[in-house]
DNA sequence: TAGCTCATGTAAGCGGTTACATGATTGC
DNA sequence: GCAATCATGTAACCGCTTACATGAGCTA
């Protein structure tokens, strides 16, 4: 059985849908695009290649499943060392995300910008994030629908499940909250006046 | 003049850096450690090799600054093709993040864990939340006590600069209570009771 | 017969991290 | 003398995206 060696972010999300049972990877794709993609983005391509590479670095096996009617499709188990990497990795501290928001960098350089662009853009991007937001509360109300009071649920994962949900939602509230704030803030203020700026020592912080 | 090829989102930031005024890469460094880092991040050894290869693409020239008792360094400045990329990039609509975050996708599969440690993990993630939120307070406070009220601030950079802190000090707090709430949901629903749950067709979206 | 869902891959290349590597000056 | 700050890079590697590529079966 090969070592294990260092299994990269993406090993672990699929170890953990692999875990609860048998996928193959379109069935996996699947899941994930439903579910796990709103917190860890991953392509297709991405998905097919990593779960190739997990069977050979023995955190994987896989079967063909031959099925009457469809094409034939190839199902992942999760191995002893598999899971061992899971548990590993699921009791280690977490690390903050490094965040990359290219709207927030536009943001910082928008005095390049007239301010009614910059405004406007505020107002849209605030909009696509309400949208979210609303699409994950309509989520959440299904949950309840079908599931009843996901605070209490017997299903562990749906439990959990939940939990991040609702985390997107308060996500996205915020984002547009704030977008709204700002572009607000944007037109108040108006376009400049008086004293020319100095952006030449400029930080955020002292 | 070499043509500008594809920018990578990299070089928006420093084009923004430096279309303030000319700066060192050491320079670059400090301010972007400061400000820009908490929104996107980069590493020292990606900003002085993307440096280098921006000057390649004519975005940025570059002369060496003999400086009396300190070691020499090399001063960037944007040219006109990185000044009209960098408008470019400023005017077009900005695409929604994909986000990645370890934080939630552990809590997602944190039903293969004691719910004490999640609780535990939860709780302790939230303080870090907590205490970056003070920090970006704190930094929001002393601005204020150095330049007035930033909302009619006529430095139109440092009023950019505002907007956006005020979003790092929104998400801060933002996940810090959704932590705090999600450690308490976990702790008052306890070990797992009653049925076996049923996590083989679980996903979030219908 | 056209379009959808099911089903699985490969290849090129880039954006980014980690580790390695060096050296001057200032202040305690 | 030692640590901190100032100052600048290179090399290996990998995670990930984009684009390319294929094909079966089902339904309107």
């Amino acid at each position: 059985m090969p070592r294990a060696s260092v299994p990269n972010p993406l090993h672990h999300a699929l170890l953990g849908l692999v875990s609860r049972r048998p996928l193959s990877g379109y069935e996996i794709l699947k899941r994930f695009s439903r579910s796990i993609v709103f917190f860890w983005s991953a392509q297709r391509s991405q998905i097919y290649a990593e779960l190739k590479r997990m069977e050979r670095l023995g955190l994987l096996t896989s079967r063909l499943a031959v099925q009457g009617g469809r094409p034939t499709k190839r199902a992942y188990a999760i191995t002893p060392a598999g899971r061992a990497v899971l548990r590993t990795w699921l009791d280690r501290p977490t690390p903050l995300p490094p965040i990359k928001d290219p709207l927030l960098l536009r943001t910082f350089f928008a005095d390049l910008l007239p301010p009614e662009r910059a405004a406007e853009y505020l107002r849209d991007h605030g909009e696509a994030h309400a949208r979210l937001a609303g699409e994950f509360e309509e989520i959440s109300r299904q949950l309840e629908r079908r599931h009843g009071p996901l605070a209490a649920t017997d299903d562990r994962a749906l439990f959990f499940g939940w939990l991040v949900l609702e985390h997107g939602i308060r996500y996205e509230r915020m984002y547009a909250d704030w977008c709204r704030w700002a572009a607000g803030e944007v037109k108040r203020r108006g376009r400049p006046r008086g004293v020319a700026p100095s952006p030449a020592d400029f930080v955020i912080t002292s």
